[in-house]
RNA sequence: CGGGGUGUAGUUCAUCGGCAGAACGCUUGGUUUGGGACCAUGAUGUAGGAGGUUCAAUUCCUCUCACCCCGACCA
């Protein structure tokens, strides 16, 4: 590719609008340039390095045994509606109609679609396992669009969906995917941190995300040092801190207590500790059944696992108004103790407690009544939960649930994730089935598998870069050498940088030719330190029967001989 | 959707009631040529949009739209 022909230039000035690394180096590059927000131009050097990246999935996933298709990018909405995603989709859904009024949503993640495809064939067991896949466009209505290519309403997403007779088949495939993922981030130059997840709207009972450490990353989530054990935020887990486990119940005491609404205000009017304290949040979830989620004192709800447990899938702190006039208590001064019997009549109330509560007696907290407050209360003797569990959230400096140490809370970017779905989809859509050896109907057992390619390409950006531009991994570079002609206005330079062109290119080896007479070495330098072409090759008045070489990455540069540099590429 | 911010030339920004400006980029001509060089030259605007106040609005007010950042979501 000639320099002088490529569209469009390189410019100078960073956009006021980027604030990401990655945001800034992709624009001044001329790999893209925004349309809307949250949805991007890849230009010619852009789509290079996202077909590389799609190459490079494309690759791994085929030697998996996985077959790639395609599916339409709309829709039919009955589909969404059968799995009932239509109302719990985290993203917007798209929508749009047809002449004939037909309703269809634009892809986002395309399970129903499968499995759709799937039962439009009575399958046998004997055609199981199988796993598809297929790279495709997805439309996700976010709230907010952030960073560039971070976060976008629109992106090529390769998604994969196995199908599985048995859980242990899947377990197998999803091991294998697992490998798969990580191989693919490596062959990039991504080092990869498998993390425990939550599932959101896709369903299922387990799921991995696949986080490139980064400050500017979404994904916050918390490992250990030795790396035994990363789970995200919304699902971590870890060993709950015993207090006074062995004290002797004293007896249940109502109080006076003017005080504020704070667990502070709480601490400082008993002068006792934090963590003897209930906390007591009051949530409303999407069918508007109020949900008491209850923690010791020095814990915070993690309303993630709260919705788990539940079984709902939103959640919104109730309002002052709500917990007056429907659960007749008062802000600041909830309590468990009693609180079923004065709740409005037609208030379904589920009161959940953290397991963090039986590791603490005699606890004090409000009374559900202004300025008076509870001591002693005890979980069995004073008040019960409909349901116990972990609605913890963990924090930095926890211990792991696993013995592997203390908890360090780290940021990453998601460019991967690999979902178990079970028979979340298959028992939900009728017909969903294979017949098994012994001639009857089975639900198939499925997983599903993204990444998202956009993201990937910028992630790679923000982890390689540096003052000067974008320095790219040899397996994703747009162009593998970028020919630096210098006095070209000189015929016989001009002829041997034409000649060494001709060469390079006859190999296989992709050429960015910067055939550009006017500019000075300075700026073409520049430029190419921009772009960040891995090998850059420097033909001038000085470099005679040989050529120049350098790398991106490093400062030094060599003479070599034009076969030679061929033969290091080609490796 | 809540909070904060920005909309003026292709880009980055000035002007902040009184003739629309600079730098970079672009055109043309020339001098240069190993880290964004220089001289000259020319072109480029519905000041996001609508309404209002005013003798006069890019500037003040109202509404609206778009975009960016933080938060609730995710590849």
């Amino acid at each position: 590719m000639l320099y002088s022909k490529l569209f469009p230039k390189t410019i100078k000035e960073t956009p006021k609008d980027a604030s990401l690394t990655s945001h800034k180096l992709l624009y001044r590059g001329g790999f893209i340039r925004e349309s809307a927000a949250g949805r991007y131009y890849l230009l010619p050097l852009g789509i290079r390095v996202h077909q590389k990246i799609q190459k490079i999935i494309k690759e791994e996933m085929d030697k998996t045994g996985a077959q790639e298709m395609v599916t339409p990018v709309l829709h039919p909405k009955e589909l969404w509606k059968e799995t009932n995603r239509t109302s719990s989709v985290g993203f917007e859904l798209m929508s749009i109609k047809d002449r004939n009024e037909m309703e269809f949503v634009l892809g986002g993640t395309a399970e129903e679609m499968l499995v759709d495809l799937v039962r439009k064939f009575k399958l046998s067991y004997r055609d199981l396992p199988f796993n598809l896949y297929q790279f495709s466009t997805k439309f996700r209505d976010e709230l907010r669009a952030r960073g560039g290519l971070l976060r976008l309403r629109e992106f090529m997403m390769k998604d994969a969906y196995s199908f599985d007779a048995t859980e242990g088949d899947f377990k197998t495939e999803y091991e294998k995917m697992s490998k798969t993922y990580t191989e693919i981030f490596n062959r990039m130059g991504l080092k990869t941190i498998i993390v425990e997840s939550d599932n959101g709207y896709i369903g299922g009972e387990y799921c991995h995300e696949f986080v490139v450490e980064s400050e500017v990353g979404e994904s916050r989530f918390l490992m250990t040092e030795d790396g035994s054990y990363a789970a995200h935020e919304d699902v971590a887990k870890f060993s709950l801190e015993r207090k006074n486990v062995s004290e002797k119940e004293k007896p249940l005491e109502e109080v006076e207590a003017v005080r504020g609404t704070t667990m502070e205000d709480g601490v400082k009017l008993h002068n006792l500790p934090l963590w003897q304290q209930i906390k007591d949040v009051l949530f409303v979830d999407e069918k508007g059944r109020f949900i008491l989620s209850i923690i010791r004192g020095d814990y915070d709800v993690n309303e993630t696992k709260l919705l788990h447990l539940i079984k709902s899938y939103q959640l919104r702190h109730a309002t002052e108004e709500e917990i007056r006039e429907k659960i007749h208590s008062e802000p600041g001064f909830i309590s468990p103790v009693g609180i079923k019997d004065i709740i409005e009549k037609d208030v379904e109330l589920i009161i959940v407690a953290d397991d963090s509560l039986r590791t603490v007696k005699n606890a004090y907290g409000g009374a559900n009544k202004k300025h008076r407050d509870l001591l002693n209360m005890n979980i069995d003797r004073d008040y019960k939960a409909d349901i116990e569990g972990d609605i913890a959230l963990a924090r930095e400096g926890d211990l792991a649930a696993d013995g592997g140490g203390k908890l360090i809370a780290k940021k990453g970017i998601e460019v991967g994730n690999i979902f178990q779905l079970g028979f979340h989809y298959s028992s939900k859509m009728k017909g969903a089935n294979y017949i098994d050896k012994d001639g009857k109907e089975k639900p198939y057992y499925m997983g599903c598998y993204g990444i998202g390619l956009a993201r990937t390409l910028a992630t790679v950006v923000e982890v390689y870069n540096d003052e000067k531009g974008i320095v790219w991994p040899e397996s994703v570079a747009p162009y593998q050498v970028h020919l630096v002609g210098l006095d070209l206005s000189d015929k016989a330079v001009l002829e041997k940088a034409e000649q060494v062109y001709k060469i390079l290119t006859s190999h296989g080896i992709e050429v960015l030719f910067d055939d550009r007479i006017e500019p000075s070495a300075g700026e073409k330098f520049a430029d190419a330190d921009l772009i960040g072409i891995p090998y850059r090759v420097v033909i001038s008045k000085k470099t005679g029967a040989e050529i120049e070489v350098k790398k991106r990455s490093q400062k030094e540069t060599e003479f070599k001989k034009l076969e030679d540099l061929v033969k290091s590429i080609k490796e």
